[in-house]
DNA sequence: ATGATACTGTACGGTACAGTATCATATTTA
DNA sequence: TAAATATGATACTGTACCGTACAGTATCAT
């Protein structure tokens, strides 16, 4: 019963202890965007990583504390880079461009692709986990574009009715209705689809937002 | 070994017998849809259901044979409504509209929320399953979509560079950032909300296209 | 060195569940 | 009515797997 912090905050612990948390969160990781929550069994997770169950329940508790653990981990990671820089002197149609080509590379990302899977999997026997999910997520990256446009429309360069609709509507389209064939059949863009789903977006929303054209 | 029919192609069958059948489906719908393929025992499907398992093994296969029986009933069900009414007098913008509201009423509608999840839980072990939900969701009100919009074209009523980007990113726009929220978490949206997404994202497409103002 | 703590390897209890087998009963067909 | 077939109720088989117990070993602090 030594530690039970099926989250990412580490009490005191020996470096080599670390180390193999973290293997066993990267071992995990992988088992589980591969073949699910259900499909994995901590046999098998144990025999590929090395270490014992026992050591397994030490650190995570139990089998959703570790899912719990890969979860955070991945998320935080992945979204990470998602941001606008404030002090950026590029036009307003190349910070919009560069954001919307981040954001898309990003939702198409095959590890957020299968992340989603497995997190709306459990969605039903655990919404805590998806609420989170989701606030890293999809919530952040509207927050981010939000912020961003209020901006723009404060310094006069935009000009929107709805701000809530207008963010929410343009990462919709960013990611297009092909991302359902992505997120069900792992059916991706290649880099030159990414530029044109990213200006045609681009392109339409400041056809109906910008102030002089 | 009478019938292994696990879609939807009937042999020869009694009356009683295809009553029986679609009561097994009724209720493997229902407890699918709640609680997931895998929480779902087939033990307590009888229970719930009356009959033997014996039974629903001759008509289904195996569970899979079930849940595939089960989403194919309820996909074709449910995007069954979805066309344009083709000798429809009423304007552009009208037909637009019509159109947004039932498709954004639809991918919010709880059974197919609940649906995409059980398929997408899925995707990885059956991808056929997949690519059938695929076809006949998002592909083909992509279809739906594109036909209209270049109909309107030839009629000069619309101007479009990428007619398929515009559609894939109009369809995207409709449901919106925050239909994650409702993949993952259910969060609907009411009928006033409905109606303003649908009119925002179509007034945008009109300012966009549209030929003469 | 010595005691305390963390870890390994293995085995096992308990359980859940898909799929099959059995036998009795009902319903159709000839 | 008799044979053939479909169905019901239930028990059973095999298996997979979570979580725990335990005895022995390695690693740390002092």
């Amino acid at each position: 019963m030594s530690q039970k912090n099926s989250t990412n905050e580490y009490p005191i612990m020996r470096p080599s202890s670390l180390k193999k948390r973290q293997r066993y969160l990267a071992v995990a990781t992988e088992l589980f965007l591969e073949q699910g929550y259900e499909g994995t069994g901590l046999d098998q997770l144990i025999k590929r990583c090395g270490g014992s169950k026992l050591t397994l329940y030490s650190y995570f508790g139990d089998k959703k504390g570790l899912l719990k653990a890969v979860v955070i981990e991945l998320t935080e990671q992945l979204w990470e880079g998602l941001r606008f820089d404030v002090a950026d002197e590029k036009s307003l149609n190349d910070q919009l461009m560069s954001f919307a080509c981040r954001y898309i590379e990003l939702v198409y990302t095959p590890d957020l692709l299968k992340l989603s899977r497995l997190v709306m999997a459990q969605a039903q026997t655990d919404p805590d986990l998806a609420n989170f999910f989701l606030e890293r997520g999809a919530c952040h990256s509207q927050d981010v574009l939000q912020t961003f446009l209020d901006e723009q429309s404060r310094l006069g360069r935009l000009k929107i009715d709805h701000a809530f609709l207008a963010c929410d509507q343009l990462l919709g389209a960013l990611k297009g209705n092909r991302y359902l064939e992505a997120l069900f059949a792992d059916r991706l863009l290649n880099e030159q689809e990414i530029q044109d789903y990213a200006e045609h977006a681009v392109n339409a929303f400041l056809r109906s937002y910008q102030c002089q054209g």
